[in-house]
RNA sequence: GCGGGCGUGGUGGAACGGUAGACACGCUGGCCUUAGGAGCCAGUGGGCGCAAGCCCGUGUGGGUUCAAAUCCCGCCGCCCGCACCA
């Protein structure tokens, strides 16, 4: 009896595992004439063969990679949802026939094992190593198919010696550049960050209110990039709001600079704007307090004092108390005034914070008439706003009803007046210059660029939001910066042969507003590569999404200890045919890699322009609505799931609950009804795989693809050719749902199949039966591959993961009676079985017999009858 | 404010413009058990009806269509990203 088989994953998976490690399964060499791993191990396939399985050396590669995991504590439920779509996709694409490279890593620097360090005085090298060892066996507790001979960690001397060859190719191009900057410093973490790690005003990592600080540091220059980090993203596949945060992260702006003549100090100060159309209405001008000029204008004017205080009380306040939009706008004039290019007037300078160093060239001309801003600022400080432009569709005030016409001339003296200001739309112009005047304000724009141009005041520009990357870090924990600094020489580069700089050894990690290195006296005491002489070593660390920008390149060539990598292994598996990971990383990460990929490229090192050719970004898991954290105590620990249920469970689940792209709520009961599932699969095999064959003859060798029949067998028929069509069906669906990442519908798919199998289990044959559930296995092993290896091993003593992706017969998807729906006036009312072959004339016959399509016809006139052939009839009456 | 996305049973979610609610959870009833937190079977959007069947139903109001959860327009609500970006 049933009652004494019990599926026991704790017993099933532990030995699937040990096989795949002991056989090194899931190894990938870098010699592409190396067999694919499905299709080579067994027989050849009896019915048809999926696409380039067996066809030794011809397997197309297929690079499948999920992000590397900063290895901190265990891994959570976000790692086992990312590495159980990753898996999936791994194993789909092997039973494809393709060769699939799928490796795994550790970005080990970083901020947490450091700040566990300062608390506890444990070297960051061992809790990440503890950390790591818990990443190693959960990974292979999941049985996820990692070729581990390729694994790597960022931390590791052998690794990040290649980033420092890598960040001295981007010094030497120019790519790597140290400048004197306002930068932001986050006070907790003690150290600099990018701008990309500042989130409203706080840092992202640690929350604490980020300040500016001006400090010399190490930036790379990824603004060089913009351009085609923008118009690159047309070329990958990619979610479409991951590419629109990229787009709006460089922010291009296409406008103009213009020149504006402070006669006094005798300087030109160049301004972006997007509306030079607008520039006859400039009343006034305005810089951003961090202006290096602005002290220097107001000195000698009766503004100095005031100016002074306004640029300290500016800098002190924090980001987000200056950048609060309701906040009124403030400001100081300088005492000094501007030439107006276009018009020749003079016009009054003024310092606010409400303009910003970091965008454009940290001034503007301020057109009170027709931007929001500027016309607050003037409203507020008294000065003249101007109309330069006026709509011809401008908004009518609420309480003017333009119903009688009679109300026109108040409509049009109210457009006129002032209270419309500002206007920001598109308009003709007025008040500006007989050349200009009465020209659509889009034309105008042009003109007047060219007209600026030709008097060299101006021309055509356009400007990007996407700041220069700031790399380098005050902190321990983190690749060196691979330069020393001497007193004859300057800035020294550490030559090639000489990497890496190991990082050191350390007593005191605690951040003390310079990097803890600079406390390794032996260390930092060094010889200046150049003379000999006296040198000083760089102590700033790299941010840690350096070592991730180009780890995807070095898993193509992990053991090569000569170069970073040998071109001809890029050549082999890049660029990453399927890249998965969480959209936290849509700007930071995968912004930065694509920059290193570009850099690298230009520099004659790679020879690909995107290093991801597809991205999948999986959405996070919630508990009870809320993201999970200790402190809310909602925490689901994959360790803990699997022990209890299995790692098959567990990752089907995650699959299961809804689109792997969209965020899922954890629930216990799901993850139960999830387990029955894969207990009734393994009951039914392991019953069925007892069962006597039926008589040879029509029992197939394989129970591969095609059909199950011999040759010569009589044609399957009743509850056989029943389960059969579900099988076949099934095939098909999952095939299509894998393609589409429709995890959760595909593993419905072979549920629905097993509930066929359950339901026909006395009336099919023991070898339509046996096919079924191999099948089922078959299809369901990307998901869950311990439980679906033992099944097609109990059934057919065989190996599923080196059989070929089953193929749907398409006769088998094909009936010959269907049921027709038959609607009147779009309503279903009737279903009748119509043969698969007949036409419109016979559908439409057999609608108009269906007795209660009868009932609603019922005397009344058929005006129209819409025949789909295979679907439905629709009858429409009067 | 700008950009992107989403609104479907008690719940998670299915549905090339063509049978709304696949699959699963939960719940109800039954079978089997000394027992059930095991297994199996049946039912399960709302309303009316003994039944056949009828009506209503995908946030909301319009529109296109023989036919709309799906396409278009206007609202309402929620989520995400950016945000004084000149």
């Amino acid at each position: 009896m049933s009652d004494e088989r019990r599926y026991e994953p704790q017993e099933i998976e532990p030995r699937w595992q040990q096989l795949w490690a002991d056989e090194r399964t899931w190894e990938v060499t870098n010699d592409a004439r190396a067999g694919t791993q499905a299709g080579t191990g067994g027989a050849p396939a009896a019915g048809a063969e999926a696409g380039g399985a067996g066809s030794v050396g011809k397997a197309p590669k297929s690079y499948v990679l999920e992000m590397l995991p900063y290895p901190s504590g265990e891994p959570h439920i976000g790692h086992l949802k990312c590495y159980a779509v990753g898996d999936a996709i791994a194993h789909f694409h092997r039973r494809l026939g393709h060769r699939v490279l799928h490796p795994m890593g550790y970005d080990a620097f970083g901020l947490p094992a450091e700040n566990h360090a300062i608390k506890t005085g444990v070297h960051p090298r061992e809790s990440t190593a503890a950390s790591i060892a818990s990443f190693q066996r959960q990974f292979r507790s999941w049985g996820i198919s990692i070729d581990w001979s390729r694994e790597l960690g960022t931390h590791e001397p052998r690794y990040y010696r290649w980033t420092q060859w890598i960040f001295l190719q981007l010094l030497h191009a120019g790519l790597a550049y140290r400048k004197e900057a306002a930068v932001k410093w986050c006070p907790n973490d003690q150290t600099v960050l990018a701008n990309e790690q500042v989130l409203d005003g706080h840092c992202e990592r640690c929350g604490a209110a980020v300040e500016v600080r001006q400090l010399e540091q190490w930036f790379l220059r990824i603004t060089d990039y913009a351009e085609r980090l923008l118009s690159d993203l047309a070329d990958i596949d990619w979610p479409e709001h991951v590419k629109t945060m990229q787009r709006n992260w460089i922010g291009r702006s296409e406008g103009a600079e213009v020149t504006f003549r402070c006669d006094a100090l005798d300087v030109d100060y160049p301004v972006f704007t997007t509306r030079p159309d607008t520039l006859f209405g400039a009343t006034f001008f305005v810089m951003a307090p961090e202006h290096p000029d602005v002290l220097r204008l107001a000195q000698g004017t009766t503004y100095e004092q005031e100016v002074k205080d306004y640029i300290n009380r500016a800098l002190t306040e924090s980001n987000e108390e200056r950048g609060s939009l309701e906040k009124a706008k403030t400001g100081v004039p300088l005492g000094r005034t501007v030439t107006n290019p276009v018009n020749g007037e003079q016009i009054p300078m003024y310092v606010a914070d409400y303009v910003l160093l970091e965008y454009g060239t940290g001034a503007i001309m301020a057109v009170p008439g027709h931007d929001e801003r500027d016309h607050a600022f003037a409203r507020a400080y008294g000065l003249p706003i101007r109309r330069v432009i006026e709509g011809a569709s401008e908004p009518a005030p609420p309480d003017f009803a333009p119903v009688d016409g009679s109300g026109a001339q108040d409509g049009e003296s109210w457009e006129r007046s002032e209270q419309s200001l500002p206007y920001t739309g598109d308009g003709s112009l007025v008040n500006s210059h007989p050349d200009f005047d009465g020209m659509h304000n889009r034309e105008a724009l042009g003109a007047i660029v060219q007209w600026l141009d030709r008097e060299a005041k101006g021309h055509a520009s356009v400007n990007y939001r996407l700041r220069d990357w700031l790399v380098s870090r005050q902190r321990y924990w983190g690749c060196p910066i691979p330069v020393v600094y001497c007193d004859e020489c300057g800035m020294v580069p550490v030559p090639e042969e000489q990497l890496p700089v190991e990082l050191p050894d350390i007593e005191d990690y605690s951040p003390r507003g310079r990097s803890p290195l600079a406390a390794a006296e032996d260390w930092v005491n060094t010889k200046c590569p150049a003379c000999g002489g006296d040198a000083l070593r760089e102590t700033d660390t790299m941010d840690t999404f350096v070592d991730s920008s180009w780890y995807y390149l070095r898993y193509c060539d992990a053991g090569n200890d000569e170069a970073a990598w040998d071109p001809a292994a890029l050549a082999q598996w890049m660029p990453v045919d399927q890249y998965i990971g969480g959209v936290e990383h849509a700007i930071l990460h995968l912004m930065y890699a694509r920059f290193f990929t570009k850099a690298l490229a230009d520099l004659g090192h790679l020879d690909f322009q995107e290093p991801f050719r597809a991205l999948f970004t999986q959405g996070m898991v919630t508990k009870d609505g809320a993201k999970m954290s200790k402190s809310k105590g909602n925490v689901v620990s994959p360790a803990s799931i699997v022990q209890r249920s299995g790692a098959d469970t567990a990752r089907c689940y995650i699959l299961f609950v809804g689109p792997p792209d969209q965020d899922a709520d954890w629930s216990d009961e799901g993850v139960e009804g999830v387990h029955r599932f894969l207990g009734r699969l393994w009951r039914l095999a392991a019953e069925t795989a007892e069962r006597e064959d039926a008589p040879a003859g029509q029992t197939p060798a394989q129970p591969a693809a095609g059909g199950v029949y011999a040759d010569g067998a009589p044609a399957p028929q009743g509850a056989d050719l029943e389960l059969l069509r579900k099988t076949h069906w099934a095939i098909d669906k999952v095939s299509a749902d894998m393609r589409r990442f429709a995890f959760n519908t595909a593993i419905a798919a072979v549920m629905e199949l097993l509930n066929e199998c359950s339901r026909l289990r006395d009336e099919a044959a023991v070898s339509v039966q046996r096919f079924a559930l191999s099948i089922a296995a078959s299809l369901l092993f990307p998901f869950a591959p311990h439980v679906c290896a033992e099944v097609y091993d109990l059934l057919n003593g065989q190996r599923v993961w080196e059989q070929p992706w089953p193929q749907a017969d398409p006769a088998m998807l094909e009936r010959d009676v269907y049921e027709l729906v038959c609607q009147v006036n779009g309503k279903l009312r009737d279903r009748v079985k119509a043969p698969a072959d007949a036409g419109p004339e016979e559908l439409k016959e057999l609608c108009l017999m269906a007795p209660n399509v009868q009932a609603h016809l019922d005397g009344k006139e058929v005006v129209k009858e819409i025949v789909v052939p295979g679907k439905l009839v629709n009858l429409v009456v009067r």
